[in-house]
DNA sequence: AAATTTCATGCAAACGATTGCATTTTGATA
DNA sequence: TATCAAAATGCAATCGTTTGCATGAAATTT
C-alpha cells in the first residue's frame, strides 16, 4: 500500500524528459511547446502529482504555514478568532500553527522562537496578560516575518493590527445602562496594562461623564476572574449606596454577578442591572439572561488573517501599519432593563 | 537586521571543515575528535545555530508536526482538548496544525489532503457528525502516518484511539437521576451513527433497566441542538405522563432544558431535574447550577497525544490497536435533588 | 622498514523542486 | 548551401542536512 508520492523525477523518467521541462510544463513556461506541455499534464494529473511542500518549502525558506499565539483557546471569544482565522487560510491553502502563551510571558517567548524555527510564513498574535516586554515579537519582525496583532495589541511595536472597539462597545452598553435608569454603574476591569482594558475604561468613564455622572474609583475594581469576583462583589453589595448595575468585562464574571446577586436577595434586573462582554454561549445560559457586547470574534479571526495574506501577496500597499476596528454590537437580554 | 540563520556550511567555512564533519560534530558520532566536536559545539553555541527544520523535512519527509481534525473549535470539550494536546505536543517539540471540518464530511476529506501534503508525522482525529464513510481516513494509513481517534472514534477503522467513558458516564448520571427519586428521565441524545452517542444511550438504557424501569423510545429524540430543542422540549413537557427528569447530551441542550422548563412555571429540580454532559463554563452559569458529567478534555487531548507520539518514537509497542478510555465524573449541582 | 590497523576527516550523492545558462533542433533567410 | 535566429529541451547548481564511502595521516604490529 505504500504507494509513495510521485515526483518531477518520475514523471520526467516516465516521459523521457528531463526534470526542468516537466517543471516548466507544469508551470506553463512559454519555452515549452504546447504538445510536451499537454503530455507532462496529462500524466501528472492521472498519477496525482503533488508539488512536494517540503522541497518547495526548502528553496523558498518557508512553508505556507501561519503561526498563531494566541493566549487560551478555551475562551468562546479566542476560539471563534481561531475559527476564522482557519476559514480565511483556507481559501490560500495556508495551514495554521497554533500556539498557546497560557498567559504566560515566559511561554509566549517561548513559542515565538517555536514559529520562527517552523519557518512560517507570517504570524498572529494576541499578547498575554502578563508580558510587558517586546522583544521576541520585535524578534519575529527582525526575521522579516510579517506580524498581525490581533486584539490585545503591543502599544511598543509597530504592525498591523486588528482589534476590536472596545471603546464604542462599552460605551454604547454603559449608555444603555444610564438610559434604562442606572446611576451607579460599577465596572469590574481587567488590568490596566492591557491596552482592551483601557479603551473599555475610557468608554465607561466617557459614558459617565456624557451623562452628568461622575467617575469613582471605588466602583471600578480590576476583576476579571471569577476568583477575584468572590470578595469583589460581594463587598459591592454591601456598600450603604450599593450599585444600580454592573458592567463585567467579560461573560464568566458577568454571570457570576448574576448569581451571587440573585444569592443576596437582589433582583435582577430591577434592583441591580448586568451586563457583560463577548456574547458568548453562556450569556443564553443565565437566568436572566445576559446583556452583553458582541465581539465578533469570527470577524476579527478572518479580517487578520486577510490582512496578513495581503501582506504576504503584496496586495496590501499601505506603507504604515494597517489598523483595523471591528465594530461590536449590544446584545440586550433581560439582565438590564 | 536581516540576520540570516547560520547553517552547517557557514559553520564548517568559519572552522576550515567540511560540513560532513560539522553535522557530525554536533551529534556526537565516535568518528570525530574531541578536540574537533569541541571547537564546532562551542562557535554552534556562540552562533545561535540551530538545525534548518525545512531541510531535515526534505530528507525524512517528515516534518516534526502532527494533523489534528476537530469537529469544532468552538465548543468548551473539544477547545480543552486541543489545549491538552498542545501541552503535550509542545513537551517534544512537535507543532500543531489543526484543521476543522465544521460537521462537515466534505470538508473533512479536504482537510485530510492539507494534512497528507503537509506531511504530517501523526493525525489526531474525531470524526464529524456527518461523516459515514472512511475512505480518507484509510488513505491516511495508507501513506503509513500513524492514526488515533479521540471522542468520535470511527469504527470502521482499526487504529489507536482514547474516548471518554460515555457509558459509564451516563450511566452513573442517570443512576443519580434515579436515586434521588426521577422516575420518567428523557434521553435527549444525538444521531445515532455516532459511537459517543450509542455508548451513553446504552448507558441509559442500562441505569433504567438495572433500576427496573421500562425504556420509552419517546422519551429518547434525537435533540443534539437549540435548534432541535425547542419543538422537542415543549413536547414533552405537554406529555400527560410528563418526564421528572431530563439528560441532555450536551450542557448548551440542558441550559436551554432549563429555561424552557422554568419558563413553563416548573420548578427545578422539585418538578423535574436537567442533567448536562460536558462540564463546560455553562454549567455554573444556569440558575439553578447544572449538574453534569465532566469529560476530563484536557486529559484526552494528553492522552490522545502522548499515545500518538509513544507510536512515532516506537515506545507503543503494542502491536494491536490500544484503546484508552478516560474516566469521567458527576459534578452534582443545584438542578439535581 | 614494511604492512596493517585505527582514527579523523572530506567527497559527493541524496531528498524534490526551481532556474540561469547552455545545447540541440528546426526552420527561415541570404 | 551556408548562416543565423528562434524554439524546445537539458545540464547543473542551489536550498541545508545527512550519510556511505573514500582518503589521508598517524599509530601499531610484524
Amino acid at each position: 500500500m505504500e504507494k509513495r508520492q510521485i515526483t518531477l523525477k518520475d514523471i520526467a523518467r516516465a516521459l523521457s524528459l528531463s526534470t526542468s521541462t516537466v517543471s516548466r510544463s507544469l508551470k506553463d513556461h512559454p519555452d515549452i511547446s504546447r504538445e510536451t506541455k499537454d503530455r507532462v499534464r496529462k500524466f501528472a494529473d492521472e498519477h496525482r502529482y503533488k508539488p512536494n511542500a517540503l522541497a518547495l518549502g526548502l528553496r523558498t525558506n518557508k512553508n505556507k504555514t501561519i503561526g498563531v499565539i494566541i493566549p487560551e483557546i478555551v475562551h468562546y471569544f479566542f476560539s471563534s478568532v481561531l475559527s476564522g482565522m482557519q476559514e480565511e487560510a483556507e481559501k490560500e491553502d495556508y495551514s495554521l500553527i497554533i500556539c498557546q502563551s497560557n498567559e504566560d510571558y515566559n511561554r509566549e517567548i517561548k513559542v515565538t522562537r517555536t514559529l520562527l524555527s517552523a519557518h512560517v510564513c507570517g504570524v498572529l498574535a494576541s499578547v498575554s496578560k502578563t508580558t510587558t516586554t517586546f522583544d521576541h515579537y520585535q524578534e519575529i519582525l527582525d526575521n522579516e516575518i510579517p506580524l498581525v496583532f490581533f486584539d490585545r495589541i503591543c502599544t511598543g511595536i509597530n504592525t498591523d493590527r486588528v482589534v476590536v472597539d472596545d471603546y464604542t462597545g462599552t460605551f454604547n452598553a454603559v449608555n444603555h445602562l444610564i438610559q434604562t435608569g442606572c446611576k451607579r454603574i460599577a465596572f469590574l476591569g481587567a488590568p490596566t496594562h492591557l491596552t482592551i482594558s483601557n479603551n473599555r475604561r475610557m468608554g465607561y468613564e466617557d459614558a459617565l461623564r456624557k451623562n452628568g455622572i461622575q467617575v469613582e474609583p471605588s466602583l471600578m475594581p480590576i476583576c476579571d476572574t471569577i476568583l477575584l469576583a468572590g470578595e469583589i462583589v460581594h463587598r459591592l453589595l454591601n456598600l450603604t449606596d450599593r450599585p444600580d448595575a454592573i458592567f463585567a468585562i467579560n461573560d464568566e464574571v458577568a454571570a457570576y454577578c448574576i448569581r451571587k446577586i440573585k444569592a443576596s436577595g437582589f433582583r435582577i434586573p430591577e434592583d441591580i442591572s448586568v451586563c457583560g462582554f463577548s456574547n458568548s454561549y453562556i450569556s443564553e445560559a443565565t437566568d436572566p439572561g445576559l446583556t452583553t457586547v458582541d465581539q465578533h470574534g469570527f470577524e476579527v479571526g478572518t479580517t487578520a488573517m486577510r490582512l496578513l495574506i495581503d501582506r504576504l501577496n503584496g496586495e496590501e500597499k499601505k506603507e504604515g501599519c494597517v489598523s483595523k476596528i471591528i465594530k461590536t454590537r449590544l446584545v440586550v437580554r433581560e439582565s438590564t432593563k
